[in-house]
DNA sequence: GTTATCCGGACTACCACAGTCCTGATTGGA
DNA sequence: TCCAATCAGGACTGTGGTAGTCCGGATAAC
């Protein structure tokens, strides 16, 4: 549950590329070095130019450069570009369609302390902290320890 | 985005009714009082008596009754019980297929600190809460309003 | 002028969810 | 004992959103 998109996870690891190098990087340079498909990395990095994450240089040398240091963004500046703003769905009070049941539903926008507490709490994360967090202990493989069959 | 899937809004407005009644409630009598199509209603129930957080009585004059109350249940437990354990999808530790490109992503295992806040941000906040903040100007029909046709 | 790159959009395939329905098991009452 | 009401559990289908690709155009360096 809470679904967080693909993409948006791309995003994370493109900025974090993004932040290790100078000067401007392109597209299929990034793709190369993730190995994110090339078509999926320009989409993300358009998305993020679009959410002001990152800037753009067009043109021949030209490319992708952060526009802020990797500990300025909260990763729900992440989620936001990608993603759209932070809202659980269904029932919020921004949804001005309303739901079908409008008369009877007691629970009317009281969803909005629950975004607002996700919302603090992502914004409370930056992607350096993200990056910090990274250890090489982690690449073991875990699954395999949790798949020992117990019986038999 | 952070998609929270309808059920589970569902879910809330199914668990505040259920507290608001005495003895066993039956699907239809709440399909009835909230507005929430029967077969849903049934649906959710029978999933939240999966999850532990109402418990069923059977044959004639059965019905479902809260297990708990509505101050003893953080959001977190409703929303488990729907849609599964709370995670951002995709690289994310439990996720034992792991992502295709394993060598190259850096950020392997990076989203767990975003799971644990948003985790803790959901468990602080419970179904009582959620129905206190309740408030009668609520009931006002905004898409009415909206729905005013301008032109003409 | 040519080439490399970004820009913006359209487009398709796939998957998860929403919602419904059906068959069976259980229980209370006639 | 039989019947009716209710939950249990699963299967099924339509819809919507996402992932991923591709194309024509604009921009800037060489």
């Amino acid at each position: 549950m809470l679904r967080l998109s693909k993409l948006t996870d791309y995003a994370v690891v493109v900025l974090v590329r993004l932040s290790g190098m100078e000067g401007v990087q392109t597209s299929p340079g990034i793709a190369a070095a993730t190995g994110i498909p090339e078509p999926t990395v320009a989409k993300v990095l358009k998305t993020l130019a679009a959410g002001d994450l990152v800037c753009s240089q067009r043109g021949a040398k030209g490319g992708y450069r952060l526009n802020r240091d990797l500990s300025a963004i909260p990763i729900a500046d992440v989620i936001a570009a990608i993603d759209g703003p932070i809202a659980l769905t269904a029932c919020v009070e921004g949804s001005s369609t309303g739901c079908e049941s409008q008369g009877l539903c007691p629970m009317r926008g009281r969803w909005d302390p629950v975004n607002d507490a996700i919302h603090k709490a992502l914004s409370g994360i930056t992607l350096a902290d993200m990056q910090r967090g990274l250890l090489p202990a982690f690449r073991v493989p875990v699954h395999q320890a949790a798949l020992q069959p117990a019986a038999q």
